[in-house]
DNA sequence: CGGTTCACG
DNA sequence: GACGTACGTGAACCGT
């Protein structure tokens, strides 16, 4: 697994090669002088080493370059000595103990298998400027990692400079910000300002400010010198005319050599995946377990597959002879532990009496450490069912456990004591198949987890949905990649009427059950983890899907205050509302319905009352009743179809909200707690069911009502965060539409400024019609617009939409392109990435039928700022707990509605909640345009938006 | 269990 | 020139 053909990631066709260039000797110090001091277990000094270690670890996770190198500076004398031999002649030597880190330094960038180079007699700095030119010849974008402002002059035409602490890009304009002038000129400035720190002397008297104003005015340094007498200051033109030499000295000594002759060949930096050996052996020796966890599986191959031929693993499935223990007294537990402890990785799963995650009790828990290798820890069983009744194994008898009583078992208490330090061991990394689960059941018994991976979420980061046969669960994935059949559910605990829970499984048949759960979580583990890395998707998980998975966790334990008594008064208004409208839906029909069928409706409708229907459905060609079709016949002036409109409303409010969510409410917590998907969509957002707290009605009156519900504990408020405008926003960046963009940057109304463009009407008293055809073609835009959808949406001809569409194109020329761009792309890989790097697949992009071909092109186009927009809401979802607790704040995040956030916090810190919320929001992602958040505060939801 | 409808973004 | 849909979800209900 050596060859760079097949670590390196495939190489984009549409995007040039990229290099990334690490100042590493900046790095070095700035990891010294922020960490405290650490040692390892020789007493050498590691903080500095810890510091490039996991900055180095970071960096190869989120980065996506084909080419890497760590460039340092060597010894204190450079060429620039020669010009002037007091550069940086006040640098005070190193600290003693950072001294002896600079070798472990180095063997710390080999351990990850990246080039690292030095050069006698030049600076870091001199070396990246001449890779970076060499770079540029051959047509490789390069990103410079430093923070270091004398590389700013590198900056522009394919270099991009990357600011590691911040993690903030540094373009023109940032070099412009710094020292008033673009990238070009920054030398000019540097050599007439100077650098007190590097002994560059400059001219006295100027300063960055007065220098950036001199060389803008003049355009370059020699021009200025040259034309000093012209300067209106004495002071300052006599100092130009001094020091002259001084300042082309100065000059010189700032420029970049960019011409070296440098050591290592470009060629040589192609990206290759650690040596799992050698990076393992490097992390224990300077004792940083803990990111041993980190890297095992994601940067490196997990134990016993990364040496020779690729693993097989279909072939390790069938090797791995199943060894499963039934664990029943605290010393067999110790043993477990400690070989968990030993593998650094584990896989862990829960048994439970039910399915409800906040309701479920623990009946047992599952450990795998290696492929064949795991144990069941019975809890909670009880005395087998009578096997009687179930002949579950055919072998008609619960083995040697007596029906009569229960099993013996480790005590809960003994049980969690033994586990709780493994749990918790940062150097032990928990692995599970839908692990938020698991966690829920384990911290209600008082267990702590991290950190933790999910073979689930791995699964749909990498193959998304829909790809092959099955979804995400265990038992689908083991069949697909190791042709292995999972023991159904139903083999233990039978199905329908005579299902059992699993507290009456007897033992030997639960072991095999859940212990097969959790060997196979692990191998799916080491199988699907290192793929991450092949297919580019290490930072879409590590960043975006991992980090959710314990805050979604927390936000499902919180769940949401919702008041019963509201709605049970609203169940009873709609209740009445109801009756009253069809018993009149019944009079006005003649005779008694059911108002619920389809079918009878369209038979009073269309057969009895020989109204016309437009439309007919689209799988059975019934006669269609929706929405949309009843809404024509009651503008023609029909009473019944707008009365079951009516009707169809309030039942719907009835049967899915105000009923359903009283049944929702936990008794234990009085509060409603939703489910949120992580592997359900075709596009990163989340989903959110049992029950789905995404879709609670707000666009009507009446269904904005059930809002009122959702209320604030006493004393508390919910806050209500969301983006204003983020899918439009998305479009003009992805798409780089720059009257788009130029609108957002000014805060305009943006559908009055397209209808404005569109239709040459000027903004101010803007006729609400050409508004709101403006507005469903900027939503059109987003959908991936068709003539046909946009006309039957406004109700137009499809000529009329169609011109629509046109002038469209032609005032924003570059969506166009994006389009077509994007559906090319889709053909080309069978997925489009969003701006974060998520794939999403596209099913169907190259169908026969003109039908499912144009269905997945317009989801090809939707899905980049869907997903980017669903991307941009999960990094402020993460950040956003750290930022609260900073600002001294006990704000709980309690939901996700795509493009809104609800938090819950004392009424004395909600307002300040909501500045953060809107804070962290607006600086989820550096767009080309503005990222505006609408709060608002309030003791219920209805009132909070 | 597929189809229809409708709640949300 | 025919094809005939706006993108993404989850839940309730009907009827087989």
């Amino acid at each position: 697994m050596t060859a760079p053909d097949t670590t390196a990631p495939a190489s984009d066709a549409t995007s040039p090669d990229r290099l990334t260039l690490v100042d590493g000797s900046g790095y070095i110090f700035r990891a010294y002088h922020s960490l405290p001091p650490m040692t390892r277990p020789d007493g050498t000094p590691v903080n500095a080493v810890y510091g490039v270690t996991t900055m180095l670890m970071k960096l190869l996770a989120d980065m996506d370059a084909e080419h890497v190198a760590v460039i340092f500076d060597k010894g204190r004398r450079t060429f620039r000595n020669d010009l002037h031999p007091d550069y940086k002649g006040h640098r005070p030597d190193a600290p003693e103990d950072l001294v002896p880190q600079f070798p472990v330094i180095r063997e710390a960038v080999r351990a990850f298998n990246v080039a690292c180079v030095e050069m006698e007699g030049f600076e870091a700095d001199d070396l990246i400027a001449t890779y970076a030119r060499q770079a540029r010849e051959k047509g490789i974008a390069v990103t410079v990692v430093s923070s270091d402002k004398d590389l700013m002059q590198l900056v522009g035409d394919g270099v991009a400079l990357l600011d590691p602490m911040k993690n903030r890009p540094i373009g023109p304009d940032e070099v412009r910000e710094k020292f008033g002038v673009g990238p070009d000129k920054v030398v000019d400035v540097q050599a007439l300002a100077g650098d007190a720190s590097d002994n560059v002397p400059g001219v006295p008297g100027i300063g960055v400010k007065t220098a950036a104003q001199l060389i803008t005015e003049y355009g370059d340094l020699d021009t200025l010198l040259a034309r000093a007498g012209e300067i209106k200051q004495p002071k300052r033109r006599q100092n130009l005319t001094d020091f002259a030499d001084q300042a082309r000295l100065s000059r010189d000594l700032v420029t970049l050599r960019d011409d070296v002759d440098v050591p290592a060949p470009l060629d040589g930096f192609g990206r290759k995946a650690p040596e799992g050996d050698a990076l393992r052996a490097f992390l224990m020796d300077n004792g940083f377990k803990s990111l041993l966890a980190k890297v095992e599986g994601t940067l490196i191959p997990t134990p016993g597959e990364d040496q020779g031929a690729a693993p097989d693993p279909l072939a390790e499935a069938r090797a791995a002879e199943a060894a499963y223990t039934l664990v029943q007294d605290a010393e067999t537990l110790r043993a477990w532990v400690a070989e968990a402890q030993a593998a650094g990785v584990m896989a862990i799963d829960t048994e439970t009496d039910a399915l409800s995650a906040m309701r479920a009790g623990l009946v047992g828990i599952s450990l795998a450490v290696a492929p064949g290798r795991a144990c069941y820890i019975p809890l909670g069983h009880r005395a087998a069912a009578d096997s009687g009744q179930l002949d579950l194994d055919g072998g008609g008898g619960g083995g040697t456990i007596d029906p009569g009583e229960a099993p013996r078992q480790l005590p809960l208490d003994t049980c969690v004591a033994g586990l709780r330090d493994l749990l918790r061991d940062p150097g032990v990394l928990k692995v599970g198949h839908n692990i938020k689960y698991d966690l829920h059941i384990l911290a209600r018994v008082g267990l702590e987890v991290t950190p933790v991976d999910d073979t689930m979420v791995l699964s749909y980061v990498l193959d998304g949905t829909g790809q092959g046969p099955g979804g995400h669960g265990l038992d689908d994935l083991a069949r697909r990649h190791f042709e292995h059949t999972m023991i159904p559910f139903k083999a233990v605990c039978g199905s329908g009427k005579a299902q059992i829970t699993f507290d009456r499984v007897p033992l030997d048949q639960a072991l095999t059950y859940a212990a097969e759960d959790a060997d196979y979580t692990l191998r799916l583990h080491r199988l699907l983890k290192p793929r991450l890395l092949d297919e580019r998707m290490v930072a879409v998980y590590e960043t975006l899907d991992r980090p959710l998975v314990p805050l979604l966790t927390t936000m499902e334990q919180a769940g949401v205050k919702v008041d019963p008594l509201v709605l049970r008064a609203l169940s009873r208004t709609f209740a009445q509302r109801i009756a009253d409208l069809e018993a009149e839906v019944h009079r006005l029909a003649g005779h008694p319905f059911n108002i619920g069928s389809p079918k009878q409706l369209a038979t009073v409708l269309f057969d009895e009352m020989g109204l016309e229907s437009g439309r007919k459905s689209a799988k059975t060609g019934a006669k269609s009743t929706g929405a949309d079709v009843l809404e024509d016949l009651a503008a023609q002036g029909h009473d019944l179809p707008a009365r079951v409109l009516d009707w169809r409303q309030f039942a719907k409010l009835k049967s899915t909200y105000t009923d359903a969510l009283v049944e929702d409410i936990n008794p234990d917590t009085g509060r409603v707690h939703t489910t949120f998907g992580l592997t359900g969509t075709s596009t990163g957002r989340l989903s959110s069911n049992d029950p789905n707290l995404q879709n609670i009605p707000i666009r009507t009156e009446e269904g904005r009502r059930i809002r009122g519900a959702f209320v604030a504990e006493p004393g508390h408020r919910l806050i209500s965060a969301d983006y204003s405008q983020i899918e439009l926003r998305l479009v003009a960046h992805v798409a780089d539409i720059k009257a788009l963009k130029d609108a957002f940057h000014h805060g305009a109304d943006i559908h009055a400024i397209t209808a404005s463009r569109m239709f040459g009407a000027p903004v101010e008293g803007m006729d609400p019609m050409l508004r709101r055809r403006a507005k469903a073609i900027n939503f059109g835009i987003i959908y991936g617009i068709s003539a046909f959808g946009l006309a039957r949406q406004l109700s137009i001809p499809r000529g009329e939409a169609q011109a629509f569409i046109d002038a469209y194109f032609k005032e924003f020329p570059e969506i166009l392109t994006y389009m077509e761009a994007t559906k090319a792309e889709a053909r080309q890989h069978g997925f489009v990435r969003t701006l974060f790097g998520r794939k999403c697949w596209t099913p169907g992009i190259t169908d026969k039928n003109p039908n499912m071909k144009g269905l997945a092109e317009r989801a090809a186009i939707n899905a980049p700022i869907q997903g980017g927009a669903a991307d941009i809401i999960k990094r402020a979802m993460i950040r956003l707990p750290s930022a609260l607790t900073e600002a001294g704040l006990s704000a709980r995040l309690l939901l996700q509605v795509h493009d809104e956030l609800i938090l819950e916090a004392p009424e004395a810190e909600a307002e300040r909640t909501a500045e953060v919320a809107r804070h962290v929001m607006a600086g989820a992602a550096a767009l080309s345009v503005p990222l505006v958040v609408d709060t608002g505060v309030a003791p219920t939801w209805a009132d909070a938006h």
